[in-house]
DNA sequence: AACTATTTATAAGA
DNA sequence: TTCTTATAAATAGTT
């Protein structure tokens, strides 16, 4: 009995899940009009997400809902897609019927320009070896040979840049070590000057500023001297 | 014969017909590309217009190919649903008070395109090793290796293509002389079907009986003698 | 552009 | 809303 019923059931289930074909037009029922909504929205903007993966294409879409709330979707930014589609239009929608002649320079400048934009598009492609089906062999060893220079040039710079980051570490340092020596001399000169100041005085100093005070200005010293007397900073 | 290969063929299609998962990354064919845009962009517009209609929704959907071609679709007017949208976000995007909208969109759209022109143009010469005074060493590094996997990639296609026209090459030569080989075999054949005929008729028509009479078996030939002699079509 | 085996979307129900 | 299931619809690969 349990078993009869439950296979009826699964009988009319089977009947029941059976979908029918749906005809496209509004649907009556408020809460199924809204589930419809949502799944199909989520369906809608995965195929215009894929699209636009797939085929390299700029998207934008926007979906207002039947109480207003707004959904969108855009493949870089909606506002940038809507422009470019209200520059490419003007001329069919425009409100006003005359175009003025500053207009009429913009759309062809802009004409112009995404063909530019288009062609610059397809040859940094190829540069960087992604779209070559369209190419035939003569074309391929042509790039090939104009990859194979700028590989040459972009290795030689570099190179280049080596070599002077180089050398200028090497100047720095032989001028670093410069320094180093002369300081080196000098901290080696400074006990024997200040022998000459005790010898010239003949009695020993308590501080510094007694030796200061009795420095001879006749008797020559250099900067660095006074540098370290003063504990001034570190020339550099 | 024939019936088996027929067999065969529908095996071989069954396998060839098996569907494969795709991937959602940019397809990289450029035809096979532009038929999946041309399928997928009539599905997604479908899609569209079906949620349009069913759920009450107002939608535009604008979509630029790669190439720039502008695709749109709207249930009422991409431009009101679009000013819909844009009075909707004023608050959150609006930089100046209230200017033509259109007039704001068109600078700031010109001003982007001419920004990505400058972008493109330069990393264009970059790669074609030619304005290599701005980078850094770290920059050059990375170019090289781009340039690198270019190079590498083109080479890849060329010699693909190379091979491909050679073993197409190879297959029409194989053809060639298996067909050649055919003629041969039916040539051989031939003054023994001739012979045949001639028995079992008891006496020689005319046209067989000559060429029969001609061409004496036991003597050497090659097909080409053959060939020139009834005239057959030279196999290609 | 047409075909078909498969994947994907989704209506209906829970 | 989210899950399930069975069918409808879309579409990838090929002709």
């Amino acid at each position: 009995m349990l078993l009869l019923s439950t296979g009826l059931d699964k009988i009319f289930r089977w009947k029941r899940m059976t979908r029918q074909k749906i005809q496209i037009k509004k649907i009556d029922n408020t809460a199924a009009r809204q589930v419809t909504f949502s799944k199909r929205r989520r369906g809608l903007f995965k195929k215009a997400q894929e699209l636009s993966t797939l085929c390299d294409a700029e998207i934008a879409l926007l979906v207002f809902s039947a109480t207003g709330k707004l959904f969108e979707y855009s493949s870089t930014s909606s506002r940038q897609v809507i422009e470019r589609r209200n520059l490419q239009s003007e001329r069919i929608d425009r409100l006003d019927p005359i175009p003025s002649l500053e207009l009429q320079l913009e759309s062809s400048t802009y004409a112009m320009l995404s063909k530019e934009m288009a062609e610059k598009t397809q040859e940094l492609r190829q540069l960087k070896g992604e779209e070559l089906q369209g190419l035939n062999l003569e074309e391929l060893k042509n790039l090939e040979k104009l990859l194979e220079g700028s590989l040459r040039r972009v290795i030689e710079t570099k190179d280049e840049r080596f070599f002077k980051e180089i050398s200028t570490l090497k100047r720095k340092g032989a001028q670093l070590m410069e320094e180093n020596q002369q300081l080196k001399q000098q901290m080696e000169n400074l006990p024997r000057m200040v022998q000459a100041v005790v010898a010239q005085q003949g009695q020993p100093s308590e501080s510094i500023a007694h030796i200061h005070s009795s420095a001879d200005p006749a008797q020559g010293y250099n900067s660095s001297d006074i540098s370290l007397r003063l504990g001034l900073p570190f020339p550099n």
